[in-house]
DNA sequence: TATTAGCACTCCCATTCACAGAGTGCTAAA
DNA sequence: TTTAGCACTCTGTGAATGGGAGTGCTAATA
């Protein structure tokens, strides 16, 4: 296995590879971080890391480049570890906070800004609807059978959508609707009054009780079946990296960024685990995106859970992504704050 | 000035320039396009459109490139006669009509497919709000002195925006403001009833005047400062084009994209203009986009004003283009369907 | 036994050079 | 006014070259 030395070669190179984007050579690792070795030795140690598959070279006479392996060891210790604080603008935090109040513009102002910082893509998710308790609801009539239904949840988001029900029901019978849906999911969540509102409100309105069946589904799809929300921000940052001179496959990133359903699978695959987490390069195979990694972390915002992260190449910065993405969760989450944030009401 | 050959040639070169992308020498016009004429005669055209600045030769021994001039004119001539109708799928037209219940969904959907049938990166915007008709206007109280400002207007479009009021306004006080300015504003556009708005809601809640006056400003910033929203897509198919092969240039074109005070000008940029727009390299340098043409139009979708565009390199295809755009533009605006639409409710 | 110095070897990459090819401008003839 | 012919210019490509960085191996050393 891993002597403690080996271990010190891996991580050096990995810094040093993070920084220069060159191959290492021995020379550069005995003279920089293992000054007491020989760069022989240091060689010697390669030969045998590169066995285990923790380095390779792209070619012989050429210096070393972590592998995923590597960088899965880097991070490893990265995350066990104190990390530094971050130097981000006080500006930008302080920007960041004040947009809390709107949690959809708060994300998108965070992928913006965790973009600028790191040079990387920034996204975030915002987490299923149907745990956070509804403010309001109502029920307007647009036009011949159409009805927008709109959602108030706590934390100031609103979830609309404008839908054709099979028949046409006048705005005093959708009041009606609104005032029975409300008086009983008002202050509770979607995920406890679902089950009740199914089967209480299509009995007292029966007149309508197809048109009521159809809007409840729309609701219903509008809270669980759509249940994240996503937001990219600063994808060009990530242009001037040299790791994504490659224009094909840059396109390609873009592209799946462009689809909710691969930023969905991304979050599943952080969601899932408690805390930060850090992927990198194909560990997951289904992202479909072996060049990069991607570093994600989950918070509650506005009442809602959040799931907020960085896209950069395998070979990101690691310490910097992960203390920056600390640094702007914390401040999403509203802690370290001198002033109080508003107490809810009802 | 330009004789009639002086303008096939031009044209000429624009056409095979955008096919091929290389510079054009006088042997392919002669060869391809003026049959009856030989190439030491296109030759001596050539040099008087390269002091005329409607070619230029890269260097001595180079065929021609056009100019701005050159595709100014050849945009113009594609403008003025009949332009073929696009291969567009069928499948991809009717997924847009669907979806054209819910605007903004319908111009994020329209922004991705004219980027993936051009290649170019699709935009949109949708226009000040202040002249549709409002539809329902409610203040929900969020917590301390925070209030959510919703306002329903007509084509399933919803505006929000949480504010912070001067003192703190109880449920029933929001209700009667609800209340008051639904009387006067519903069924008329914000641009009716704003003055009147000001002078009575003030009076008749005199005890809340602060808070009023401050709820109105927050819905006029709403209706008005930020009279536009803006939708980009397809931004990645971009990148496989030669043209943009400079990536510094690249990005300082995505980093423009994420602006929205950008978009707004590029808007503002054609909106004052009837009908499509086309807008070539640096002719209007306010925009900061020299290497992009931009082709635009607008319609009107849900009751709003919509500005639908393509950006691309200058040297794009303006005729492909500009038909698929004007497809996609009819589509949004509900000509040639058979079904009708929905009717208007008051 | 582990480490190190020395050395021959490998491979990359930037530079140089020559050359074919495409296109021009000019001149003189039709 | 148009065209054929020709010398000239410039680019892009491919081969040849040499410097440089880094390696693996061997033999000497602690």
């Amino acid at each position: 296995m891993l002597t403690e030395r080996h271990l010190e070669v891996v991580l050096a190179v990995v810094y040093e590879y993070i920084k220069t984007g060159e191959p290492i050579g021995s020379r550069t690792i005995a003279r920089k971080f293992l000054r007491d070795r020989s760069a022989a030795t240091i060689r010697n140690e390669m030969a045998d890391l590169e066995e285990m598959e923790y380095l390779y070279q792209p070619h012989t006479s050429a210096g070393r480049i972590p592998t995923p392996k590597a960088y899965r060891v880097y991070v490893d210790a990265i995350l066990r570890r104190q990390r530094p604080f971050p130097s981000v603008s006080e500006g930008w935090i302080r920007e960041l906070r004040g947009r809390r109040k709107d949690v959809e513009e708060a994300l998108v102002y965070a992928t913006r800004l965790l973009g600028r910082i790191t040079s990387y893509i920034g996204v975030a998710a915002l987490g299923p609807a149907q745990e956070t308790v509804l403010q309001r609801v109502e029920f307007l009539r647009m036009g011949h059978s159409t009805v927008l239904v709109l959602l108030v949840l706590r934390g100031g988001l609103i979830h609309h959508k404008t839908v054709t029900l099979p028949c046409d029901m006048t705005q005093e019978a959708l009041d009606e609707l609104s005032r029975r849906v409300s008086t009983i999911a008002i202050g509770r969540s979607w995920a406890e009054v679902r089950g009740t509102l199914q089967s209480y409100v299509e009995d007292a309105l029966e007149r309508y009780a197809d048109s009521c069946r159809s809007a409840l589904k729309e609701m219903d799809g509008l809270l669980t079946e759509q249940p994240f929300q996503f937001f990219t921000g600063g994808t060009h940052n990530v242009l001037g990296l040299p790791d994504f001179s490659d224009l094909g496959r840059l396109q390609t990133i873009m592209a799946l960024l462009e689809e909710d359903e691969s930023i969905g699978k991304l979050v599943r695959n952080c969601s899932t685990e408690r805390g930060l987490c850090v992927t990198i390069g194909d560990e997951n195979p289904e992202l479909k995106m072996p060049d990069c990694s991607i570093v994600m972390a989950s918070t509650v915002t506005g009442g809602r859970k959040a799931v907020v992260g960085l896209i950069g190449p395998v070979r990101m910065d690691y310490e910097r992504s992960i203390s920056v993405l600390e640094r702007v969760l914390e401040t999403l989450a509203g802690k370290n704050e001198n002033v109080k944030s508003d107490e809810e009401v009802h």
